[in-house]
DNA sequence: TCGTAATCGAGACGGTACGTCCCGTCTTTTC
DNA sequence: GAAAAGACGGGACGTACCGTCTCGATTACGA
């Protein structure tokens, strides 16, 4: 019985959980991370204010939660390739979803928030940073194996630079995050220049 | 351009000028630069509020400003010494002063506002990165003229690595912006790996 | 007029709402109509600014609604007495109101406030003046209706007389409020010189 | 020398006085009596803002000059004529410079300013009220003297509900300040009904 | 089929900072 | 050496959101 209603609840919860995320990710289009206020998403979502309080506690677990959505579709090109080539063709597809949604926009904000607040810095670090830079590590390791990147020593270096670069070309022109600067980006981490 | 700064800094009390950066800078070190509002700010520099509004727009603007004067004192190292030297000097120069003074605390306030206000974005990047990556810049290109960087093709991307690496490490651990960060990320620039 | 109430205030706390009156009234008392800012009145009602604002759309509709309440126990006289005994009596007990509270005080900044500001001139004049002149027409429409008045014919002009006298002493000499200037008034507004 | 000096200096200064009342006056006809800050005044009789507040300790005493000023023109009709038609004719003129100038504006102005600031009421008591109702009071008394007037004992009175009765309608409805308003005032001031 | 308890929307609430306006005084610069 | 131009400290304004807290209407269940 108990589990019946847990169930029922949690199916209804989790109906209103996706309409909050989309509305989050609405909302960032439409206005801006910044703009997008928990009242916005809130109102957009047809939600009380409390329900999203309820289960995120702050506007930066709220999207960084929708961000993961968003670019949970991008995914590592297989081993055919080399590993230039698979972290290249990685980006761009990274960066379409950027540019395509308001992904792009949120990752921003979300940077933009960690330079103020200590939860965020956290949350974005264990839960955004580390799990993004295993997925650019493993095909560089995988470069590294088979002798493709004969400069390269350390992948955990390598993976720091490309999302060190990308971060920075969020805050200063997140319009140019294109299939040139994806290129530019790997080269420069492989030691290609 | 001197005529122009004097034009619109016409009778600016030079007295006010400087104890609103003092007090900028000394509220960022005691609150941190979020909590550094504009009141607390006038009221530490026993000035009226629109006395700060009547010559910055805005608190990244006067932020910028404090920022510059922190760290003017840090300078290139002379040519006596190899490129990865000077620059690795530079940098041990530069985070002390991060961690000596409000600087770092500030400038991770400032790249965190860049994310949010297009017109930050702007100031932060011709009033800051240019000129800081143009120091940066010139020992690199002094390094390949000389031969010492032999991988190096590019200054500028050499320089951008830099600057990113630094602005990542800001936002995810300010205080491990150390000597041995700061040759870390001269090597990874210089490909030295 | 009772549902469009209850619409408007729909879930108001009627404890804040008379909260907000009593450190009105109190603030006119301390120190005046116009050193009664929004905040001090806030302050001393325990409430946000924004509830203030979120139910009066200015400091003018507040302290009108705090009038009327500071006055709303002074009634007309009943009907044994004659027009002119009347008018005096309900004028007296009006002008103790008045001087032992801030009613006084607080309809001479309504006053004030309508000569600058068109929309508290509107409400001043929808939702005091006629109101209040109502209750001084009908005494004197019985006074005239059983011979008492020989010499009225217009019991509005009688009315507006005494209103109009009764505001220019406000303005000047707000002190002087007193039975003596109810009985001038009175004879003046009713023709007995 | 000193005399020659000073006397260069009162006309200039004489210049400027005008220059300012005369901006005033235009300042209150454009935006209205309580938008004309001193500032505004100030450009707009190109002076400093020093030169108003060496003269004048408020923008009320200014305004009160001011409307002197443009009142002066209006006078009593000599007695050639009943009491009656005298006052009315004066009210009559006064109206018309009231509509076609800012004195009515400034008026309004003052009398509401009269609330809140104690000097202002003392000024405009003294300054203006004395001395305007001094002309009101003697028409009555040569319209008491010569019989005209049956039922009026008391020319204060009289003039004192005329004054009453102009101040409350300037509050409530300036542009009613018309021909038909001065008959009605008169006649109610002089026990006409 | 109906009460009744949980849920949730709507939004009121105390609070904080914002950026603006204007006051009346003080300072600099220009004529 | 006077006065314009305007910088200055100060203080209130009305607004925007924050994150918490009621209040009712709706709902979905057990009787």
């Amino acid at each position: 019985m108990v589990a019946e209603n847990e169930a029922r609840t949690r199916r209804r919860s989790a109906a209103k959980h996706k309409s909050i995320l989309d509305a989050a990710a609405l909302a960032a289009s439409n206005v801006g991370y910044d703009a997008s206020t928990i009242e916005l998403i809130a109102a957009q979502a047809e939600v009380g204010k409390q329900t999203i309080y309820r289960w995120w506690p702050s506007k930066a677990a709220l999207y960084l939660e929708t961000y993961k959505q968003l670019v949970s579709g991008v995914t590592m090109p297989s081993t055919d390739h080399s590993c230039r080539h698979r972290l290249q063709r990685f980006l761009v597809a990274l960066f379409s979803v950027y540019s395509h949604t308001s992904a792009g926009n949120i990752l921003g904000g979300l940077i933009g928030e960690m330079a103020s607040n200590l939860e965020v810095r956290k949350t974005v670090q264990s839960g955004l940073l580390l799990e993004r830079s295993s997925i650019l590590i493993d095909p560089i390791r995988a470069g590294i194996a088979s002798g493709e990147l004969g400069n390269v020593i350390r992948a955990e270096e390598s993976a720091d630079i490309i999302i060190a670069l990308i971060w920075k070309q969020l805050l200063i022109e997140p319009q140019a995050l294109n299939t040139r600067f994806a290129k530019r980006a790997v080269d420069a981490a492989l030691g290609y220049q």
